[in-house]
DNA sequence: TGGCCTCCATACGGTTTCGTATGGATAAGT
DNA sequence: ACTTATCCATACGAAACCGTATGGAGGCCA
């Protein structure tokens, strides 16, 4: 659980941190002197960094936010035709253990999270709405044309997160199969 | 928020009162103080009927685990064939709000729980297990052989579930038919 | 009415965490 | 080498919460 104690922490080592805790542990670990126990240091690097507590947990959702969207998108095979990156989009999510974090499940955290803090709540249906466009705009260029569609999919790949489902990944290639 | 404040309260009333403040606020809403601020009381009830907050917590996670299961498939039609009584039973767990619990959304608020506390993951556990059981044998008895079939149907409940989605209906119809 | 039992209010010490204040350590620049 | 800016360790008061102790309020029954 300790990391070793690097000489000089950044901003973003602490962000990392928070990830890992709340991938781990739940929104729960995300207090300034449990994350500097986690980082082999103490609480005077964290409030050099940030404010305080809101103020770091603000900037922890806003750097999800920017990079949770593009970062699975943009590892999309673009010569893939429209049904081919679909399914390579599908099997990501239901395999997938968000790899920009180390390959750690931070959704679920997240939506746990949202619960007792309204801004992450917003921060996740922003998101949420993000991908379903996509997920639409991508099933409308595959040729299908079934408006719930996006809806399936999207659910199920947070059902195969939520549940840690080792076999998600047939489950996904089942409901693709019946598209 | 706060409740009327009832001349006496049982033990009941506090473990309800608990499953709402999971769903509502997520797991840390769970203490002893905040709880009683809602029952418009003090913890001096708290500490009567229960000897310390782990105490609190393993009855509530053994009073879902007793009810949970059998509650959703009791309310199944049993005159219907097979086919009919897994479709309705997907459709309320798609469509349904908990309704043992008053209509509030308490399972992803559980699962959230489970990433904190050790015993509530394996309560998980154990619950998908049994449901997976049951969505294996009445899928065997409607004629459908994929056997990711069951872990498809468990995963959108379970993804729908978490995000709360209106149209979650819509989505499961559209995998039913594709089974 | 008196006694008893159930249930709750209040006060208290102990623990944990927050946020601040302040000084020390370390790297970089001149 | 001296200065400066950056970064961290430590100590402190305030607040929230836990669990306990103790007394009181209110039913129930003789």
């Amino acid at each position: 659980m300790t990391e070793k104690p690097r000489s000089r922490l950044s901003a973003e080592d602490w962000l990392m941190a928070g990830f890992r805790a709340l991938a781990d542990h739940g929104p729960s670990a995300l207090r300034a002197e449990a994350l500097a126990r986690n980082l082999g240091t103490t609480k005077g690097s964290f409030y050099w960094h940030f404010k305080d507590l809101p103020d770091y947990l603000s900037k922890l959702i806003a750097l999800w936010e920017t990079r949770a969207f593009t970062d699975i998108l943009s590892s999309l095979d673009p010569d893939l035709p429209p049904r081919g990156r679909l399914e390579q989009l599908c099997l990501l999510a239901a395999g997938c253990r968000d790899p920009s974090y180390g390959g750690i499940a931070l959704e679920p955290a997240l939506r746990a999270w949202a619960l007792s803090a309204a801004d992450v709540a917003d921060a996740l249906r922003r998101m949420d709405a993000r991908r379903l466009d996509a997920l639409a705009d991508l099933c409308a260029k595959a040729g299908i044309t079934d408006p719930a569609a996006p809806r399936a999919l999207y659910a199920l790949a947070v059902g195969i997160e939520a549940l840690n489902d080792d076999e998600g990944i047939e489950a996904m290639r089942l409901v693709l199969r019946g598209l």
